[in-house]
DNA sequence: CTCTGTGAAGATCTTCACAGCT
DNA sequence: AGCTGTGAAGATCTTCACAGAG
């Protein structure tokens, strides 16, 4: 503020558009990479590449964090490390505490990435009695009477759900009520909370829905000509309406025959147990996802 | 249907947004519970809150499918499913193929949610020696030389990749030598591929990295006035410039350390989905863990 | 009168392309 | 000369608000 080039419009900081929030993880990990390495500069379009992006939109996210660059060289790649680690709050220390210790949950736990970010698994905790006690990636899982406990005690406010579907929003609730503000959800569940939380989702499920309808339009395509048509087929189906769909189904997806003898039951639930696919909340822009790492 | 509106812009059918597909596993989700629980029909209102959206986006969604449903009334929830189902190309079949099965694929591959939507897991791949033969989830692991002949055998298009960052991009190659044109992603690590070929890609620690942002500002904003301010720290940081980024740098990366060490083994992480909005299939960026799903 | 389907307005995000430091 | 920083154009996505089917 004091010397600041008083030409700018006034400390932008405060808004940086959502999306460029999303990149920022990407850019410091590539940008990690290269401090490991020692390089000292890169150029927005050799980070670009590294980070998976272009250069135009890397160079713009960065406007919005300030001028870190040197015109003619480069960004200072230790600097830029910084910068960027600060900006997402990664220089302090976060607490965070893991509901539901299942066979993700513990994968999870086991995961290295946390505390590379600043981030540090405050405690597990489940609501299995016989899981107590029991040791996960060196932590004992605590139970979860203690919940509200254990969080005020560690100043968490940022919580993971692992949980059964069944149990996500009451458990949700317990962490909001305790003092929790951020949550992230591997559970395929909405979760309702109140203004001021944020929640962030994470659903294998989806993901993989999303690549099937890409893969299906990618074997519609080699097929032959264009896609038989689906506005056709649709028209046909409407006029059907919830007659018969069997027979649209086959039509529509002539391309892949196989799938039609299904047709007849398709999603009604046959009764899965679980629920499957998951949501993914969130609010505005948005659209990568996050990746896991080795044990 | 059929009668239509002539002044469409002729069959858009083509050109259903990344937005939307990316929402479609949300409402196919919270039409499958209704439909457990027997619901006939539901309005845009109440499916868009049981899916975690507001209704005029829903409408706008399902407007780009065909119009399925009935003024005055709602929609046809079998209907609904039936033709979600279809469109995101759940009617059919899909093997995949899991390599690197260490905490996070073998979470992952007990994960129930796969079978629900019409994804089968046809073989989980590892490159550990002592790991091949051993079932998890009931699938016994098979050695990573064979995966070529198993992604033919089995007609294999889609594979997920939970090894270690590093030898993600090796695995992948392979993959896709190996006809698979779709990769759900959850090793650090940005992938490159040919055109046609999808990535997405799931990362945990990235998700968290969005939260904490968020969280710090949370915290700058009730703790008093506006945040300490941005822009002065951010001159002296660029005073000092690359002076003593390190003691930051130190604490950024520590993490990323440990994760390496372990290294050895099979990946493990966990991850699952994510972004919804916009971007669809990046490329990657890197990221750190991704979550999985309930147990 | 109720609730869908949708043109149009508005908000975001992305890409272009070039002025201007180094 | 090289490369950043950014106004402006373009592409998407979201929200509004209402015509009109049922």
């Amino acid at each position: 503020m004091a010397t600041g080039r008083t030409h700018r419009p006034a400390t932008r900081s405060r808004g940086i558009p959502e999306a460029t929030v999303a990149r920022l993880p990407l850019y410091l990990r590539a940008l990690t990479a290269l401090s490991e390495r020692s390089v000292p500069t890169v150029s927005s379009e050799e980070l670009a590449a590294a980070a998976g992006v272009n250069s135009a939109k890397l160079r713009k996210d960065f406007s919005y964090l300030g001028s870190y660059g040197t015109r003619g060289v480069g960004y200072d790649v230790e600097y830029l490390v910084y910068q960027i680690s600060r900006e997402l709050g990664l220089t302090q220390d976060w607490p965070i505490v893991m509901v539901g210790i299942g066979n993700l949950g513990a994968a999870l736990a086991n995961y290295g990435g946390f505390a590379s970010r600043g981030f540090r698994v405050a405690a597990l905790i489940d609501a299995d009695p016989s899981m107590v006690g029991k040791p996960v990636a060196g932590i004992p899982v605590q139970f979860i009477d203690d919940l509200e406990r254990i969080i005020e005690d560690n100043g968490v406010s940022i919580g993971v759900i692992a949980t059964p579907a069944g149990a996500a929003q009451q458990v949700c609730d317990r962490l909001v009520a305790a003092g929790v503000t951020s949550i992230l959800n591997f559970a395929p569940t909405v979760l309702s909370v109140p203004d001021g939380v944020d929640v962030r989702k994470v659903d294998l499920s989806i993901e993989l829905q999303i690549l099937a309808f890409h893969e299906q339009r990618k074997a519609g395509d080699e097929a032959g000509a264009v896609l038989p048509d689906a506005a056709a087929v649709r028209a046909a189906a409407a006029a059907a309406s919830a007659a018969a769909p069997t027979a649209v189904d086959a039509g529509a997806d002539a391309g892949t025959a196989a799938a039609a003898g299904t047709g007849a039951g398709t999603g009604t639930g046959a009764g899965t147990g679980t629920g499957a696919g998951t949501g993914a909340g969130r609010k505005g822009p948005d659209g990568d996802v996050p990746a896991v790492m080795p044990a």
